[in-house]
DNA sequence: CAAATAGTTTAGTTATAACTAAACTATCTT
DNA sequence: AAGATAGTTTAGTTATAACTAAACTATTTG
């Protein structure tokens, strides 16, 4: 279990990054992970999806029109706590981001005022 | 000591792992390194012992016309055992495409003789 | 079976990363 | 100080990755 080159550049894409985070502990249709990320065309998902696949780094299952994606987290290895650590890590740094906002509208520190 | 998505992109490309793998326990100069890989210029070289240094993952150090680049494995946590692991599986590899370079040679296993 | 839904694939475009050539900085040698 | 050595930086080029638009496959629904 190799754990090749190509793992690492798989996971380095932020694209692919936000498709396994997902995906991760339930799988989703395409459309679905589709709708999560409306900035770009299914055409582009779908292809990320498939040089996921190729990596062995998620399943797909077939049922009626859709395809369900999920992340081999055990095929990670080692990469696969990594990946969580740095999603809770933005999710600690989102929540600081809106407590900064928070006391920069509230009256924690008086803010000096704008003299014309 | 977040693990930002930075160093997974810096090491995901095989040209900085080359370095890294360079100076991974002992330090060397970037003339060096430049030597180590023919196949593109010094810039080159230079260019991506910035970007990781950048990143954080190597330190440098100038002693008179020398600068000495060392990677900081510690910076890399669970990263530099995966790296090590890719090295060893790469030397693995190695191994085994000379041995069975060998074999086709030597006289291991008898070759039926060519006919005319 | 025609139309709709869910997704993939292809061919071409655009954005990004890696690289080159050459100019540049700094230190050492003569 | 001129030249050589070690390296960096800049501006422009090239290679690669990501994306789009549109054609395509397959399944379902009326």
């Amino acid at each position: 279990m190799a754990l090749e080159p190509a793992i690492l550049n798989a996971i380095a894409s932020p694209r692919r990054q936000e498709i396994l985070r997902l995906i991760w502990r339930e799988e989703q249709t395409a459309g679905f992970i589709h709708r999560a990320m409306p900035d770009v065309t299914f055409g582009a998902v779908s292809l990320q999806l498939k040089g996921l696949l190729d990596a062995g780094l998620v399943e797909a299952r077939a049922e009626n029109r859709n395809r369900f994606y999920r992340a081999k987290r055990e095929a990670l290895g080692p990469m696969a706590e990594m990946l969580e650590s740095m999603w809770d890590d933005a999710l600690w740094k989102l929540k600081l981001a809106a407590e900064l906002e928070q006391s920069r509208r509230g009256p924690k520190q008086q803010r000096k005022k704008k003299r014309k």
